[in-house]
DNA sequence: TTGTACGCGTTATCAA
DNA sequence: TTGATAACGCGTACAA
């Protein structure tokens, strides 16, 4: 209702017939076409089209009045057909396995609002972690012709390739298994030296690593660059190795205690989740040590519901999954315009700094 | 130009002069058209159409034939091209307003999985939160000619209807403040009576409620639903009132704190959501207090990183927003169908009994 | 049973 | 500068 009566009327008068009185507009009205806004700007369709798109070789003042038919007719393209003769549905389809995780959201955030709406829409499907699944969305999406893809896995491990597919893909979070499609991953080696050189510089020396499910790459992966920033400052892991369990407050506890009794002199523990260093902190409290005076900890993931409401409040590395999202989306564009990427390509994480790691003092 | 020639190349042999060699297949053909599929059938576009539609009126030999043709050229039909001339593009928007919530998560999970991908694609777009931007959206939708529209609130409070809009809507957890629209949403008085009555069933009779941001409305209906299952058994809230404040753990403790100086005898806290649960948790536990031998809790959200790790496991009210997805889903392809609904629908939440709730014992 | 003709809404080409 | 014509890929009415 912003500008006036546009819509409906298209048909002044002539839509006669049907309804009787001029009272409430024939709103089942479909949306008005280039061909109504030829009409009514009396040229013909393709002139108008040309008009409404900026072309040179049109005159100004039959410019003005098909952009005044427009408006009249509130007219928006249809984009399907635009597409249909373009042969480009100026879609991409980002195929997820875990929308209920909370990885593939921040990277699916960052992908959408890379693609500037107007131009690129984003079809969402869901696959559930199920390949079969997955092979249906996809069959789906080729049907529904997109100019591209954005495969987001479930969790930071390689994945099976979609293989031979008729439009570029560019896989998110969980690189793909063969080396020749474009892959974007964190760095998750980078976040371990990131956490331990953090802790170093706060003075720390006996370090400890309490971690999740061993059977991920990234447990694996952050473990290692702990251990090389470590190895950089001639030390080693206290306890001699990192301890892996799982992904849950309840490890974290656990682990906690079994390292205080192997270490009592812990200073520092660098948790591969902030789920796990929550786990670390209540049980770090409850054995009398006080975080960050006695005890540093830092964790992964910067998830701010847990990381915020943490006593105290929990330093953590942000692996920054929207910006990944974001670089994807560009790799997918840059592919889709003749310049695809290949391999895969690590981004770094960042240092969120917290109570929980302040400098003793 | 009608039958002879088809595209370019993809017929064996006739490409000739670019690549040479007859080795590597050339991959960049375009997809099969239906026109393809009946070159290589040897019978007639509509034809083609018709058998592989499942149409009654065509030879079976010659289905068999055209079959044949459309699985060796991989043939997948243009599903824009079909939604141009059958006016309608088989693609329903989902306008949300904050992707990174937890909470329109579930609701865009059941909401995708009830449409069966195959017919009824979705178009995924994230407002921000900001009023403009979902003009934008809106206006991008429906130039994609979406089908209908389902907009997720970012709170569970009423919101502005999107107005006229020429296709079915229908409005998912933040109800439109248009009583004409149809939205879905959570009963949350309901859950509020469900939680309490559980309390009181396990033998509870000083149950105190502590809450969250007293600006939503869920806060005051969930209140009203504790305040009102109390009063059916003669009982009153612990404290003479509710504890509204944020949605945070802090405020959990604190509160938790405070109402304990008011009411020694307290035995069961019906807390707001999960992440106040949680800080109602900690304090009790070092109160002295045991959970749930001397005080009962039961939170709101059954966010299952929180209530699985809480000490003990947390009893809580599922709001079952997936499923609630999922009615919308439904509602907007009635109403697509030509039978919209309208008004407020509310939907109950279940009760998920774990340790914090535990019968005395 | 099959094919011809046409429409869906838009853009590109080329002649006027 | 403008418009007739064709094409994009498919479905449907109707004639053969």
């Amino acid at each position: 209702m912003t500008t006036g009566d546009a819509p409906q009327g298209r048909d002044d008068g002539t839509s006669g017939g049907s309804g009787g009185r001029p009272g409430p507009p024939p709103d089942d009205a479909r949306p008005a076409t280039l061909r109504d806004v030829a009409t009514l700007a009396g040229v013909s369709v393709p002139t108008a089209s040309k008009a409404l798109n900026g072309r040179p070789d049109v005159r100004e003042s039959t410019r003005r009045r098909v952009e005044d038919a427009a408006a009249r007719l509130d007219f928006t393209p249809n984009t399907l057909a635009q597409g249909l003769s373009a042969r480009r549905s100026g879609t991409v389809g980002l195929l997820t396995s875990d929308l209920d995780g909370r990885f593939s959201i921040p990277v699916l955030m960052g992908a959408e609002d890379a693609f500037g709406f107007e131009r690129t829409a984003v079809l969402l499907c869901d696959a559930r972690g199920d390949a079969i699944r997955e092979q249906h969305h996809l069959r789906a999406l080729l049907a529904r012709r997109v100019d591209g893809l954005i495969v987001v896995g479930e969790r930071p491990d390689v994945r099976a390739s979609l293989g031979r597919v008729p439009v570029p893909v560019v896989y998110a979070y969980a690189p793909s298994d063969d080396p020749a499609d474009c892959s974007l991953v964190s760095d998750h080696e980078g976040a371990g030296r990131l956490a331990v050189e953090h802790l170093l510089a706060t003075g720390r020396r006996c370090v400890g690593h309490i971690s999740g499910d061993p059977g991920y790459g990234a447990t694996r992966d952050r473990a290692e660059g702990a251990r090389a920033a470590l190895a950089s400052a001639g030390l080693e892991l206290a306890g001699g190795r990192p301890l892996l369990g799982a992904w849950s407050e309840e490890w974290g506890r656990g682990a906690t205690r079994s390292l205080l009794r192997a270490e009592p002199g812990l200073d520092a523990v660098f948790a591969g989740s902030d789920q796990v260093a929550r786990g670390v902190l209540d049980a770090l409290r409850e054995e009398g040590r006080r975080v960050p005076d006695d005890v540093a900890v830092v964790g992964v993931d910067n998830w701010e519901a847990v990381a915020t409401g943490a006593r105290p409040a929990l330093s953590t590395v942000d692996l920054d999954l929207q910006h990944l999202g974001r670089v994807a989306a560009q790799r997918l564009q840059a592919a889709m315009g003749g310049s695809p990427s290949r391999g895969v390509e690590r981004l770094p994480g960042r240092l969120v700094v917290r109570a929980s790691s302040a400098p003793r003092g």
